[in-house]
DNA sequence: CGCATAATAGAACCAATATTCTAGATCGGG
DNA sequence: CCCGATCTAGAATATTGGTTCTATTATGCG
């Protein structure tokens, strides 16, 4: 009975994105509703404020990040299954830059802080999902999970291979990141193997 | 003669730091005057707008950073000083926290696009001396220097560490993440020795 | 003590932009 | 064919925040 809709939600979503991509982390909502070609008053009929656009965008980024994610954590050798992990991030961002350019665009800590209340609880527990995937292979891994075989797993898999990445976003990612992020990873999760005293 | 100068150019960049510390990129001139204790006026009297502001706030970081690297570049081994280049950075970040946070709140890809366009060559040439630095023990390493070398280098002494630290900053650096860049460089080093095929 | 100089001081201004509002369009069903 | 419901449409409004402007203050010198 009512008029159909000419927008989705993922519609308005894909013009911030485009529009995060073209004009920066401040595109303003003229921009977004230029890439949508449609007008601003469809976008706040979707969402109640840029902020809460923003914030979804974000989500919606990291969780098709993640959705890649769980099915290598499965691999038989937890290793193996580690440096899987870690040359994922590469290869994501090359089939997806754009999201890939939104996640580095806006920080987890800072979207909790100033984004909207109502999503600040999905914010928080967006990185759960992932935690718990990491801690079962961890502890498949070294046979226990101590605070440092966290740290390392995460920065092997995570910190690592996305800092690795992240200069090249926005042009073309030469083979040789995925190589460095595997070397990489491989050396960091080899260091949870030895006592804390650094050689 | 005149009335003199409450502020130095120096002290209303650290007000920005603070600021930029405090509110994110986003700080407003208002806040920046809040930081520095003194009007807006005193801020535009020495500079010609915000952005000319963040881009000298962001140059005198990287001048911070890159003042702590000439000396290791010239340690005897060629392949410890691209390890001490590497490990100099989760240094940095921890004894000058808030110049590290600056640092990654601004790509300098960004800054040349947006900024005011008499500070772009600066912008531009920033890095001209790290590379330069880093082309030298490069020859050293390798006898010879390649792209992929090139590229070897670039990852391990600056890419990665930096995206090690990243995640932590705005709170205390582990002493892992220095073992973690310590032994990534090395692994990624040790990339570019062998031919391009992957293993 | 005025005078010249350069800086502080903050209110006023104005442009950019997020948000709201009112009107009009489009559909299915009675 | 009109009605209710929902959406498009974009002009109007409000707010935020960068920049400018006009005092006013402090200093050294003649």
């Amino acid at each position: 009975m009512p008029r159909p809709a000419r927008f989705t939600h993922d519609d308005i979503l894909d013009a911030a994105l485009a529009g995060v991509v073209r004009h920066g982390p401040r595109v303003n909502v003229a921009d977004i509703a230029d890439e949508l070609q449609g007008p601003v008053g469809s976008i706040y009929h979707r969402f109640p404020s840029r902020d809460a656009l923003m914030v979804r965008l974000w989500l919606r980024s990291v969780e098709r990040f993640q959705a890649g994610l769980a099915p290598l954590a499965a691999l038989p050798d937890a290793h193996e299954a580690l440096l899987a992990m870690a040359r994922h991030i590469p290869q994501f961002c090359r089939t997806h830059p754009d999201e890939a350019t939104c996640l580095t665009l806006f920080r987890q800590d800072r979207l909790l802080g100033e984004g909207p209340d109502e999503l600040r609880d999905v914010v928080a527990t967006m990185n759960d999902t992932v935690t718990a995937l990491l801690a079962g292979v961890t502890r498949r891994r070294y046979g226990r999970v101590t605070k440092r075989h966290h740290h390392c797993v995460r920065m092997a898999t995570v910190v690592a291979p996305y800092g690795l990445v992240r200069p090249y976003l926005g042009g073309p990612i030469p083979l040789l990141v995925d190589d460095a992020t595997a070397a990489a990873a491989d050396a960091i999760l080899n260091l949870g193997d030895h006592p804390p005293r650094s050689g």
